[in-house]
DNA sequence: CCTAATCTATACTTAATAGTCAAGATTACT
DNA sequence: AGTAATCTTGACTATTAAGTATAGATTAGG
């Protein structure tokens, strides 16, 4: 259970383009690369996922480069995740981990799995709910929006 | 952002040993192997993640096995996880994912770090307030008991 | 039409996780 | 003491994720 690699770098990706919109400017690859300081090879790989997941939307040749295919508001950064690094508790997980076993021998009722649902469930309560308009403002108007999420209530931030 | 396979299978091994506590009976590895499906030399494995953490005790020898090293009210689930799996996002998480930057460049107010924290504790809020004396239930009870879980109300578990 | 700047696709290498294997150490029982 | 059942350890292999390399396709502008 961590954030991965694809994750963290798509999501900086899509922050900056997002950033970049305002001025109705797009971004090249080896533009990004040097802003988030990953190789071009990698920054390409990572808008590749983001284009298939239909959240950007490329231009090539000369004066090309990437922009938001849609506008910030209306893209949910849990659907950017899952086209990222996929879900937490995937709809195959318990089939996948059971072994030589047909499946879970505790299947048909599962407490773990019941567990799994819930945690699952805490994280979309946050993704869900936030779009990308949301990350495009300052670390402490982030804090603060946050603990609004209906069902987050009282989260508290410092770590 | 995945359940990994030691999440699962430790998880679920801890449940086993904390039925089998309720008869004073220490599992071995054969058996527990057999009971989740997975080799003998893997179960192995996990067993020694669990033991290392703290949460299970071994006997050597005839009529040896493994026990729970505490009862089981007192074993948090939000410990198991962060010995078999880590934390959603380690402290160091940001250091590590900065590229050829000596840090991402818009880290001293970084609203995706805020996002991540978010998550976290959203993951806490359900995994800091279960123990293993929780998931002795059936998976009904368990779901309604999830429920409870303060700052996780409202919760829906329906998938 | 040619060129340079750009994205696209696939294959490759490296690192991390998942899972196996084999040799050793401990204990109960006879 | 001897033996069989048990856990312990470290090294090994396989699979997946992270990151690189290279050749090709598209476009603007001269
Ligand atoms: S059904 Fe998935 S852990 Fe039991
Ligand atoms: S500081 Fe971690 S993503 Fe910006």
């Amino acid at each position: 259970m961590k954030l991965s690699a694809n994750e963290e770098y798509g999501l900086r990706c899509l922050v900056r383009l997002a950033y970049a919109g305002f001025e109705e400017r797009a971004l090249t690859i080896p533009e990004i690369s040097q802003a988030e300081g990953v190789s071009p090879a990698y920054a390409a790989k990572i808008l590749r996922v983001l284009r298939k997941g239909g959240f950007v939307k490329a231009a090539r040749g000369k004066e090309g480069g990437y922009t938001l295919a849609r506008p910030a508001a209306s893209i949910r950064i849990g659907d950017v995740i899952d086209a990222l690094g996929g879900r937490l508790f995937e709809s195959d997980f318990c089939d996948s981990h059971a072994g030589q076993a047909p499946i879970c021998t505790r299947s048909v009722d599962c407490s773990v799995r019941s567990l799994w649902r819930a945690v699952q469930v805490a994280v979309d309560q946050v993704l869900s709910k936030t779009t990308l308009r949301d990350l495009l403002q300052n670390e402490e108007e982030m804090n603060s929006w946050v603990r609004t999420i209906p069902g987050a209530n009282g989260l508290r931030l410092i770590q």
